[in-house]
DNA sequence: TTGTAGGCGTTATCAA
DNA sequence: TTGATAACGCCTACAA
């Protein structure tokens, strides 16, 4: 089949050992033997075998990634940031789709063992009271690094997710907003949690009273259950008059309620999301929100993991929190300061 | 380190053959040792090392997925329509990011060689041009399947894109447009070129005529390229009243031109895109667009890749092309049909 | 400067 | 029913 590194021996009258020496460019190899190998090796179209090489080599320069859902552009672009590094520093990418299943998450990490991947990212689907799971994940001699959720006492990279909703939240107020309702993630999942922590922080920062009713669990990925949010929060006695979303995804369901009801975002309404999606600024109201930086924690992640590799001895825990940046566009606009504008401007108002 | 079957050979006094054959189930281990060996491994955490397990069974269950971009949807979900039916068949994957650079890809190519992958699917960075590369790949012994992109023979799965021209350009002209330019992507990508061939076909379909200046080549992932091409449209003497941009990134580019001229698409003009992103329906106008069915593409490509990689014997090439779906939104509205409308209707027009 | 021998962890073949 | 033995393709001492 494929040529091998005893055909070129044999084809060259030398040892398999002198060829794998000379392939090394090893300095006890003859300059002549040098040429001669890489021409034959040229010649033949020999490709190493890297599988019997990872075998004695104890190493096969591929990292494992494990995350929810591929189709999601917040993983997407994590992913793009990790192989932006990892990548040309000789690791390649051995993909693993878990659909937030626990269960599946735990077999795929079993996989990549097997496979002796070099180090792992993970996006974990399980939640900090899985802790047999945690523990499993706290032993692995396998370098391990968290990207985006957060489980204690594991090495982890991800945004800043109490001030994001902070700032998301600070930054309504200061717009002049009173009423400030939260559309959350689910918050068995750490940003979620951490988002209505930092909005919750606001709350108190800037002395609005909280209402429980302004509190709504939802999903992340998913534009109906925020516009369903949406349309609870707006039938309320005395509804919002901002809302803080957890995602674009529920920020851009939020939309579709608010401009159902005919209402116009940043006008009548503050409204904010996260994740600065790409098509945010095209959509029928340009929504404001929080940048997390997706490829920069992919990166973080990757030098993170590249690094744990280096070492032989076993680190300190890292925790790295990329910081979040406001965007801010038109579905946060300033209370009251364009209700006199005629509606249809909003065709020209781009 | 990890525990291999030697130590648990060791451990139960067996040899190292027997507690492979009893791991495999096989019929002539008897039932006793293997239930002593099935416990056993449970109590030392054995995980068998796939490499080993590679190198003398010659199958790594690893499928090599070569992308120009993954932080791109199409590809995106391209690959997670991969991954649904890999991974159910125990194929993992390995993921290489081309950036579009034909030379990375070669490259690439030769990494996943080298590594044994079972499989490569390949949505190639390489124009029709590029024949010693073709060559190359016709020559591998590893099955191959392209995806999206078309190189003649080679197996390939993907989108009609001539008919994707074909039925985006025909329904604009039924909705009453009669001066239907084209935005297209880089014409050396295959995809783009068939599109274009679609949209000429239609036009003579119809007998509408063609005006060179109404086809602009662009690119595929550029919003900002779509605006300036659509911006050059709008300043001709006679501009076009409609619209088939190649991508929905171009269309929606388009749309801003569009809008900032003071026009509106599905009333002054008529606009459709390709792909049918998530957030074409909560655009400034709803945008019309053509379906290619991406998670389907990615199906059937491993479907295939996977059933030649059960063949021994080399069969026939393959072409599989993925019937498009019209997707029928505002944007590409019937020409004068609500040119009566108050244009502030369009807020709650959703 | 080159070659020999041993081993990485597994599977496969055959003999016991 | 089990166990030696030899691979798989490569790397690394150490010997020649």
């Amino acid at each position: 089949m494929a040529v091998r590194l005893k055909d070129i021996a044999d084809h060259l009258g030398l040892s398999v050992s002198t060829v794998s020496a000379a392939l090394q460019g090893r300095a006890d190899i003859s300059k002549a033997t040098q040429k001669l190998v890489s021409s034959t090796v040229e010649e033949m179209g020999y490709q190493p075998n890297s599988v019997a090489r990872s075998l004695i080599t104890r190493k096969t320069n591929v990292l494992g990634v494990i995350i929810p859902d591929l189709s999601r552009s917040f993983f997407a672009e994590v992913l793009k940031g990790i192989d932006t590094v990892s990548s040309p520093a000789g690791y390649n990418l051995l993909l693993c789709n878990t659909e937030e299943n626990p269960a599946k998450e735990d077999e795929m990490l079993r996989m990549l063992l097997s496979r002796q991947v070099d180090g792992i990212i993970l996006a974990s689907a399980h939640n900090a009271s899985d802790s047999t799971s945690i523990q499993t994940l706290r032993s692995l001699s396998t370098p391990l690094v968290l990207v985006d959720r957060f489980l204690p006492s594991l090495n982890f990279v991800g945004g800043d997710d109490e001030m994001i909703g902070f700032q998301a939240t600070s930054h309504l107020i200061r717009q002049g907003y009173k009423r400030v309702a939260h559309i959350s993630g689910q918050l068995t999942i750490s940003t979620a949690a951490g988002r209505r922590q930092g909005y919750l922080k606001a709350l108190r920062r800037f002395q609005i009273p909280l209402y429980p009713d302004y509190i709504i669990e939802s999903h992340y990925h998913e534009e109906s259950g925020g516009e369903e949010a949406m349309t609870r929060l707006l039938r309320l006695g005395s509804p919002p008059d901002a809302i803080f979303a957890a995602s674009d995804p529920i920020a851009i369901g939020a939309l579709q309620a608010i401009l159902e009801a005919g209402l116009l975002p940043g006008n009548d309404l503050g409204l904010i999301g996260v994740g600065n999606h790409r098509y945010g600024p095209y959509l029928r109201v340009p929504l404001s929100t929080m940048d997390q930086q997706r490829t920069l924690i992919g990166q973080e992640a990757a030098k993170l993991l590249l690094k744990l590799i280096g070492r032989t001895a076993r680190s300190r825990m890292k925790n790295i929190a990329i910081e979040p940046k406001l965007i801010i566009r038109g579905s946060s606009g300033r209370r009251g300061k364009v209700a006199s504008l005629d509606r249809s401007q909003i065709l020209k108002d781009l």
